[in-house]
RNA sequence: GGAGGGAUAGCGAAGUGGUCAAACGCGGCAGACUGUAAAUCUGUUCCUUCGGGUUCCAUGGUUCAAAUCCAUGUCCCUCCA
């Protein structure tokens, strides 16, 4: 069973350095989880995501559902056999899917109908269907089925799919077996502290495993906004378990996130940008399609240890990504991912020292360059 | 030697009297991407001092008006000898 313990609290900050102890085997937070949609962290092979130090990723019961179908994977001893991967595996419960792919009126108090992209077939996945399916994966830390709506919705809104989240959080719970596994719920509510503070209270008293924080960077919402949903919900979750900010990717968020008290965070970015031929580095995200790179023989980043840098050149990659070589894809994959798990490292390292604003202000600087973030 | 067909922007390719600075695709140049319907999507791509200027093989012609019609030339392709 995965254990869970804070070892440090920052000094000036909400900021928790944390240990996971699992299958034998020491994980530290805060931490950043690469994401596996499909049962595959896209275009590497699971032993060039261990090389990243990744410990955990994440993969999706909608996505699983529809192709090849839970049962596939049972019958393979589940998904860390299925897809030769010793690692943790958290699966999201296709709660993200009813913001990416259902429409209002495909949600009810029942759950959400989906029709399968494959066939045209109705589905409908409920919160029993969703902890069912993710049972049978075999995943380690199974999500709660939640609605996660746009930030944007209104607050009345906001309030009433954050109760029917509950609703759904307590039927789940419910039907949850916990063998071996554990279960989170999700905290929604937008950037309204009551909302949050609802939200957070009342998933706490159902009493789960962790605890994580959806409605985030789901619709172009205000920095600001997404810190506060941060902000607010942590301070309603109790400090021994897990926070989890769903979806979060982009440095600085990942940095302000750990300050208001987050603990794993997951985001598709770091593969998503490297198919479209980006990488991120100490001073900001690069793009090497740019033809500026066309002769740089340089690495992507002189001080980053990943394999990518070490053996390639960016002239090179960016022959690669213009000529539509996968190789080119999966080399930015492994850079982006070991440049966010190296940020985790130097934010645990700052938590350590008590320095993690003035890591955060030193960050942004060089980073954004005196440019704004956006 | 004979008979046809063709030449359009970096490339391929529409257009066959005005609504054409010229569709579309590729290539080029940029931009977006946060629990992956995303190896996707968007913008831009003759020159410009943003008023305009110069284009559709070349030259001449017809017309108020030509990428589009006519004449001649050049080059390319196919078929027949």
């Amino acid at each position: 069973m995965l254990e869970f313990e804070v070892q440090k609290k920052e000094k000036k900050t909400n900021a928790r350095l944390g240990k996971i102890i699992w299958n034998g085997k020491e994980y530290f937070t805060p931490m950043f989880m690469p994401v596996g949609t499909q049962g595959t962290v896209k275009t590497l092979s699971p032993e060039e995501v261990k090389a990243t130090h990744a410990g955990i990723i994440l993969a999706n019961t909608y996505h699983l559902w529809l192709r090849p179908g839970e049962e596939i994977v049972k019958l393979a001893g589940g998904l860390h056999k299925f897809m030769n991967y010793d690692g943790l595996i958290l699966t999201d419960s296709g709660g993200f899917q009813v913001f990416s792919l259902a429409r209002p009126k495909d949600i009810s108090e029942e759950g959400v109908v989906f029709k399968n992209q494959y066939n045209g077939d109705k589905l409908l996945l409920t919160p029993e269907k969703s902890i069912q399916i993710q049972e049978d994966l075999g995943s380690d830390i199974v999500m709660s089925f939640d609605e996660c709506p746009p930030a944007s919705a209104s607050k009345e809104y906001l309030q009433k799919s954050v109760e029917r989240t509950l609703r759904w959080a307590r039927r789940g719970k419910d039907v949850f077996k916990g063998n071996n596994q554990l279960l989170f719920g999700i905290v929604q509510g937008g950037p309204y502290e009551d909302i949050r503070k609802f939200s957070a209270e009342e998933t706490v008293k159902i009493g789960f495993d962790g605890y994580s924080i959806g409605g985030v960077a789901n619709d172009h919402e205000s920095k600001e906004d997404m810190y506060k949903a941060f902000e607010y919900s942590c301070k309603y979750l109790p400090e021994d378990k897990l926070r989890y900010a769903m979806g979060i990717g982009e440095p600085i968020d990942i940095i302000e996130g750990v300050i208001r008290g987050v603990d794993i965070f997951d985001c598709v970015s770091p593969t998503r940008l490297a198919r479209h031929g980006h990488a991120l580095t100490l001073d900001g995200k690069i793009n090497l399609k740019n033809s500026k790179y066309k002769q740089d023989f340089s690495p992507i980043e002189d001080a980053c240890d990943c394999y990518a840098c070490k053996h390639y050149t960016k002239a090179y990659i960016k022959h690669l990504i213009n000529a539509e070589e996968t190789f080119g894809a999966r080399l930015l994959s492994i850079h982006n991912i070991r440049f966010l798990i190296r940020l985790t490292e130097s934010i645990r390292e700052s938590i350590k020292n008590d320095t993690l604003l003035e890591y955060r202000d030193a960050f942004k600087e060089r980073y954004y360059g005196g440019k704004n973030e956006s």
